[in-house]
DNA sequence: TCTATATGTGGCTAAAAGGCCAAATAGGCA
DNA sequence: TGCCTATTTGGCCTTTTAGCCACATATAGA
């Protein structure tokens, strides 16, 4: 397999492995309704607060979130909605799998 | 955060996990071409045949691909062509984030 | 300056993931 | 039956991930 195949397909897990854990998509979730700052998310995630800053930081490394610091506090967005086509893309595989 | 969310979130990442692996996207993509048999997949992703076959399991399990047996061989496809729509997610996402 | 609040970082531990090898299982065929 | 091939499973080891706690950093305000 060549080197550059096996580089987009490392590149393409990182964006799924973003994704794939339950909190962080409680994340997006959040985000996509609207712009939130950390102890906002620690509160609907109902994780420890560092546990979710490092879930911010994975998330911003890899494109999907980014952040704006405003006095004390640092608000997080989606940097694209289109990453809420996920959602749908688990969604009809799930009812199509069945 | 009610429980049903909880398990809705969980299996949603459930499917992400599956495909957030360069190994198992290649599977994938081999397999959006035809259904192969696994030394065949074996050739094309390199790497042990146990492995590989412990990838397809978990692919199986996530409802992503399905499996047939036809003498010695068993044969391996995508479930539903859905699950390539994922390529796209990704590809949006790598594009937008920029 | 001192204090309180918000966030990020380092360290530690437990659990999960991923890889290979060896052995078990299953099917085809002499 | 006995052997060969294809695949799966179990075991073991190493790496990664996820969580918490404790501490460091940054900013606002008294």
């Amino acid at each position: 397999m060549p080197t550059k195949t096996q580089e987009r397909l490392k590149s393409q897990a990182r964006v799924l492995k973003a994704l794939a854990h339950p909190t962080r998509l409680l994340l997006v979730e959040e985000l996509a309704r609207q712009t939130r700052c950390v102890c906002e998310l620690r509160d609907a995630a109902g994780v420890d607060i560092s546990t979710v800053s490092k879930h911010l930081s994975l998330l911003r490394n890899a494109g999907i979130v980014k952040d704006e610091k405003r006095g004390l506090k640092v608000f997080y967005s989606l940097k694209t909605p289109c990453v809420l086509n996920f959602f749908k893309c688990v969604e009809s595989v799930q009812k199509c799998s069945k």
